[in-house]
DNA sequence: TTAATATTCGACCCATAATTCGAATATTAA
DNA sequence: TTAATATTCGAATTATGGGTCGAATATTAA
């Protein structure tokens, strides 16, 4: 009669195969550069059955971030949550747990972190899990220092720092050196 | 008979309006959204004149490019090559100077470290100067390390933290705060 | 088996934006 | 002044790439 699970599960397999090929052609591409005819051959499709999936190029991009910010924030959630730990711990946690995932998937981390900077839609559904994990790293930093668990800098400042310095660990790495708990605490000290 | 000095640098001097007219596009609409059209209106020509001076709006992307790369190393080649200076001082001198360059140009600048990971075109004459820098840069780690002047990390990886712990202050930063020397020394300790 | 529904895609369409043309207008050298 | 050269730009041309159409082909439920 209606549509089976089965349908339902293969229907998603194909959306994310073609999501995966588009990730691959913004990698080589770039985001300006990829076309919806190479996202097409590279996901093994024709190019209007991407469009049988989705509406358009926009919601391709967006379907990719979401995807990305929920199941990071996901795997954030426990981190957080984890109760009888202090500011710091959670925060080199915290950092972990992102540096985990980025290495299992380093060019879905890459667009996830770059391409809010590139692209600017408005009202973009996955902008709330992101705000809500700077929010939260905001959270334990200021906390952290008025604990003094960290050098008493300017939380703002350190946050900034923080970001920066964890893009180029995790994501402008050779990949060769997965980031340990010891280089992430050596280097807060 | 020939050309004549003067009119070799007012050429210079349009090819440069036009530069600084497409800078202003691209950070307001993004690489993509730039169009020969308004980089014509904003620079105060007509569409056909920009390409009286460039041959195609890839070779403008890639004279803001190097001309903002090259002057960049212009600007550090003093304080690369001062004898009687520590590797730190010298790293130190070298982040403030780039700071300094960043914000009296901050447009630039951001175009400058941003672009190269939007588009992909290979062998661009700029990348030599960015090459140089980043291999300089390393080296100084590498020193600073070995003689004690740095905790003692991995070089490869305080390379990566510095390298994007410097994007995160300068470029993503308020520009409330001029990066000072004190906040530089801070940060190192 | 078969009618309804789901999926696929080649060939178009069309808006936008890059690039070129050709005819003005300025500037220069003699 | 004037012929040659440099500069400018509106209008036309072309290329690119997002998005649509309609006709197949496959799958499903009955």
């Amino acid at each position: 009669m209606s549509i089976s699970q089965r349908q339902i599960e293969e229907r998603e397999m194909r959306q994310e195969r073609i999501l995966n090929g588009a990730l691959e052609v913004f990698k080589s591409k770039g985001l300006e550069g990829a076309t919806m005819d190479e996202i097409a051959t590279q996901s093994g499709f024709g190019k209007a059955t991407l469009y049988y999936y989705f509406h358009s190029k926009e919601e391709v991009f967006a379907a990719i971030l979401e995807n990305g910010w929920i199941s990071l924030w996901r795997s954030l959630e426990p981190v957080i949550s984890r109760e009888n730990s202090s500011p710091r711990q959670t925060f080199v946690q915290l950092l972990l747990t992102i540096a985990k995932n980025a290495r299992n998937r380093p060019g879905l981390y890459e667009f996830l972190f770059n391409a809010p900077k590139v692209i600017h839609f408005e009202e973009q559904p996955w902008k709330k899990f992101q705000g809500r994990m700077y929010v939260t790293i905001q959270g334990l930093l200021e906390d952290g220092v008025k604990a003094e668990e960290f050098p008493n800098i300017n939380p703002q400042l350190l946050f900034k720092a923080m970001g920066g310095l964890f893009m180029g660990l995790v994501l402008m790495g050779d990949r060769k050196d997965p980031a340990s708990e010891k280089d992430v605490e050596d280097l807060l000290n």
